[in-house]
DNA sequence: TCTACCGCTAGTGCCCCATC
DNA sequence: GATGGGGCACTAGCGGTAGA
């Protein structure tokens, strides 16, 4: 079991650099410390709004491929907090919530939301049309009381108002696809959407209705179909990640919390 | 001529399937 | 079982085309 606090991801320290620009969604021009300009890799194809600062501290990492086109993929921003003169760094790279959460399944973090787990499989197809895929199915322990299977749903989250985290920061068919397919698997499975927090300074999680009010709709109508949210928080370091725990949500920005 | 719609494009990571 | 190739998903901007 991993206490709150403690690091749950650890990895060589990343580069420091200053953002100079991000353009065709996936690339971004970075001036390193010691005043190469490189050219990286940015894992994340949505607005990134309230992270996308250029003339800002980012960080990279370094890791040439054959198979790569770029040595370098960026990997956290450094953003002003709504905590008095200090700064936070935000994880931007849309691929690591999926395997933070699995971390934090297979070290028991979540045993109070979902029992014991005997197996997890990320990626499964399912759906409607079978054409989306689930980020992980949870496969509960025969001794589990509830030995439905848990669909898991995971959202990296990264824009905020002062200390409230919101998702989605656009307007996202796929996600009010992803809402509408949670509604559809439960009562036969548990469904749940876990908001991947990827910041340190967050109280609260709410829907970002402002930037897609039809998803706003959708998260209020899955919580009354049964759907669960567990917005999970991180902390992100140059050369580590830590849980910060399980934040509590609002139905929306204005509702009270749960 | 203007507007709306559609398809293409970018780089990476992951899954599935075929082959050895 | 290991390896490699193909295909898909992700998203918004842009250019081309069709219709008003």
């Amino acid at each position: 079991m991993i206490e709150i606090g403690e690091t749950i991801i650890k990895f060589p320290p990343l580069k420091e650099g200053i953002l100079i620009k991000r353009y065709k969604r996936f690339l971004a021009d970075i001036e390193l410390d010691d005043g190469e300009v490189v050219t990286a890799h940015c894992a994340n194809t949505g607005p990134m709004k309230g992270v996308l600062w250029p003339g800002r501290r980012v960080r990279l990492k370094y890791s040439p491929s054959p198979k790569r086109k770029l040595d370098w993929s960026w990997e956290q921003a450094e953003v002003p907090s709504h905590n008095e003169n200090k700064k936070c760094w935000v994880g931007i790279n849309t691929s690591l919530p999926n395997k933070l959460i699995k971390h934090l399944i297979e070290a028991n973090c979540l045993e109070r939301q979902f029992g014991q787990i005997s197996s997890i499989k990320p990626e499964v197809v399912y759906g409607l049309e079978r054409k989306s895929r689930i980020d992980l199915l949870l496969y509960p322990s025969i001794q589990n009381e509830d030995s439905r299977k848990i669909f898991v749903e995971v959202k990296n989250t990264t824009w905020c108002e002062d200390s409230l985290a919101l998702f989605p920061d656009t307007v996202t068919t796929r996600g009010q696809k992803h809402l509408k397919e949670l509604m559809s698997v439960y009562p036969d499975s548990r469904a749940v959407l876990i908001p991947c927090i990827s910041r340190s300074d967050i109280e609260l999680f709410a829907p970002g209705e402002i930037a897609d009010p039809e998803y706003g709709r959708l998260f209020r109508e899955a919580l009354t179909k049964g759907v669960e949210v567990i917005p999970c928080a991180f902390g992100f370091f140059i050369d580590h990640i830590t849980w910060e725990g399980i934040r509590p949500f609002q139905k929306s920005r204005e509702n009270k919390q749960f």
